[in-house]
RNA sequence: GCGCCCGUAGCUCAGCCGGAUAGAGCGUUGGCCUCCGGAGCCAAAGGCCAGAGGUUCGAAUCCUCUCGGGCGCGCCA
């Protein structure tokens, strides 16, 4: 739609127009400043070049109405062509909101250790890159998903050693606990099962403990994927950290060749302040083994090397010390650090009855993400998400969630979804009967909701080029909402206009329906 | 101590590349079913935008400081 509009004004005016939201529903649907910054190239009033550029646009038959308002251009579409649009999309569901295919994009998201299954912290990026996948998918991106598995390092280990614990502790040895161990249910049935499959001997000598960890790791990699599934996340790419050592001589190298690092007191430093960060970084130790910075070093420097348009990464938010120093590795290489995008992942607090949970994956009492997904469902977890930039703190109650009422969002917003689907039901109509319907002689607030339900594609492009994935559940609220109202202040089923009034109806459900299986939400038709 | 994020209505949050009466949802209070689903609609109350300075014709929005909360500041991942 906005697309039309652009283009019929750029067939008029050869400079790149701005088209931008009016500030009051008598000013039109769109507006452009276009005047002001001809005014300089033409060196002439701006009002009368936006009176000029008014008649002109006057005889397009996408608009109605075009007006100069103190040198605005406000442009107001016309009836017709609201209205042909919306008979393409109802025919055309799937390109409803389609973009045309653009760059492409490596999103890594998730990357949780392989440690413990997820929690609700994780669940959030979870989400969040599911959405902004599919919604730039949707708009035109090519993206690809990927998964960084951190399996190497001491974490490993430890995973290894508590199941060892666990299963010594199941199976009657003695058992002495160290400081530092993962606990929680998991990695007790993590032991017992170890027992049952591996056989008790694995637990009665401490070299089996490394054998144990990649056992378990698996494990857990399989949990992690199952815990995502049940969210619907998916992803295209997983990435062993453990496999990229293997790239580290190759990848050092290149830091030498670029006197990137430095050797001291035995280590070897990565000049990461000539990029911007606060300090220098060790990248190997004294005994020679790489550290973890090292690892994603690796990681980004063969991620750039695959050739995307850009990077996005989906981070914790507790990991933003890190974004210096990984983007200063890649400057070094020689690239654009700015075609990395970090995402922040802020903390989750919740709270079940107003009670607050401490989430601590070492101390074993954090949240489950599947526990959560079990209590309230996906798409109430997703749509919380989604109403809420992803950098800010978000606290909230399960139970509220988990109630069947308008205070849940979801619901609000499936009503208007099921309303139109019974609403054809009661009217005896099949939706597609009515889609060349034309909506000629409908009121004002009709045409309203259906300039509403058509932003759509907008809203989309928006959303994801400005990375706030809340504008869109916000949208589909304030959509349900529209129809609501409109609902209640027009009867339909067996007026005189009923097949208009269907076919308006079929429109904002479509919206409603594509918008929410782009949060990876299926739209109810009954409730 | 230093760095980053945050502090907007009772609660959870939008708005924040400055612009005209600060928004939404929930909650509260009061209305609306002879009518297609009342899982809905309408209305009201509720805010010195944490505080203090500054820049500006104009600040919730930009700058500085203070207070309050969170997260980092590992040669852990």
């Amino acid at each position: 739609m906005k697309r039309r509009v652009l283009e019929t004004l750029q067939k008029h005016i050869d400079h790149p127009v701005v088209l931008e939201k009016p500030r009051e529903k008598k000013f039109g649907h769109y507006a452009t400043p276009i005047a002001f910054s001809l005014a300089k190239v033409l060196r002439k009033n701006p009002m009368m070049i936006a009176e000029e550029l008014a008649e002109k646009l006057e005889n397009e038959a996408i608009f109605e109405r075009v007006e100069a308002v103190k040198g605005y251009v406000n442009l107001k579409l016309s009836a017709p062509f609201l209205d042909e649009f919306a008979t393409w999309a109802l025919k055309n569901e799937e390109d409803f909101g389609k973009g045309e295919e653009g760059e492409s994009v490596l999103l890594e998201f998730v990357s949780a250790n392989p440690t413990g299954p997820l929690h609700i912290g994780h669940a959030r990026g979870a989400v969040w890159g599911d959405v902004l996948a599919r919604v730039g998918a949707h708009v035109g991106k090519k993206i690809a998903r990927e998964y960084y598995i951190n399996d190497a390092g001491n974490q490993i280990y430890l995973l290894g050693l508590s199941v060892y614990l666990a299963g010594r502790e199941h199976l009657g040895l003695a058992v002495t606990w160290p400081e530092e161990y993962y606990r929680g249910e998991y990695i007790v049935d993590l032991a017992k099962k170890a027992v049952d499959t591996l056989g008790a001997a694995m637990f009665e000598d401490e070299e089996k403990i490394p054998e144990l960890a990649d056992w378990a790791k698996e494990e857990m990699m399989a949990l992690i994927n199952d815990n995502l599934a049940e969210a619907g996340i998916f992803f295209d790419h997983y990435v062993s950290e453990k496999s990229l050592y293997a790239r580290w001589d190759e990848v050092f190298g290149k830091l030498k060749e670029r006197n990137a690092v430095y050797e001291q007191d035995g280590k070897w430093w990565i000049r990461s302040t000539e990029h911007g960060d606060e300090k220098d970084r060790v990248v190997v130790r004294e005994d020679g083994r790489p550290t973890y910075l090292a690892g994603d070093i690796i990681y980004h420097y063969l991620k750039f090397e695959r050739g995307y348009d850009r990077y996005i990464n989906i981070w914790g938010a507790d990991h933003h010390g890190y974004i210096a120093r990984v983007k200063a590795a890649i400057a070094f290489f020689g690239h654009d650090p700015q075609r990395l995008e970090i995402i922040l992942s802020q903390m989750v607090s919740l709270l079940k009855n107003g009670e607050p949970y401490k989430m601590s994956k070492r101390a074993g009492n954090f949240i489950l993400m599947s526990d959560i997904v079990e209590e309230i469902g996906a798409d109430a977890l997703r749509f919380v998400f989604l109403t809420k930039k992803s950098d800010t703190h978000l606290e909230f109650d399960v139970e509220d969630l988990k109630k069947e009422d308008n205070s849940n969002p979801i619901y609000y917003i499936n009503y208007a979804h099921a309303r139109v689907f019974s609403l054809f039901e009661k009217a005896g109509v099949d939706q597609p009967a009515v889609f060349d319907e034309s909506l000629e002689g409908l009121d004002e607030t009709a045409y309203d909701l259906l300039f509403s339900a058509l932003l759509l594609p907008e809203v989309l492009v928006d959303a994801y080029e400005s990375r706030q994935l809340q504008k869109i559940t916000e949208y589909l609220r304030n959509l349900a909402g529209m129809y609501h109202k409109f609902y209640y202040d027009h009867k339909i089923v067996g007026t005189p206009n009923e097949r208009k009034l269907l076919k308006l109806s079929a429109v904002t459900a479509l919206s409603l329906r594509v918008g929410l299986r782009l949060l990876g939400i299926e739209a109810a038709k009954k409730m």
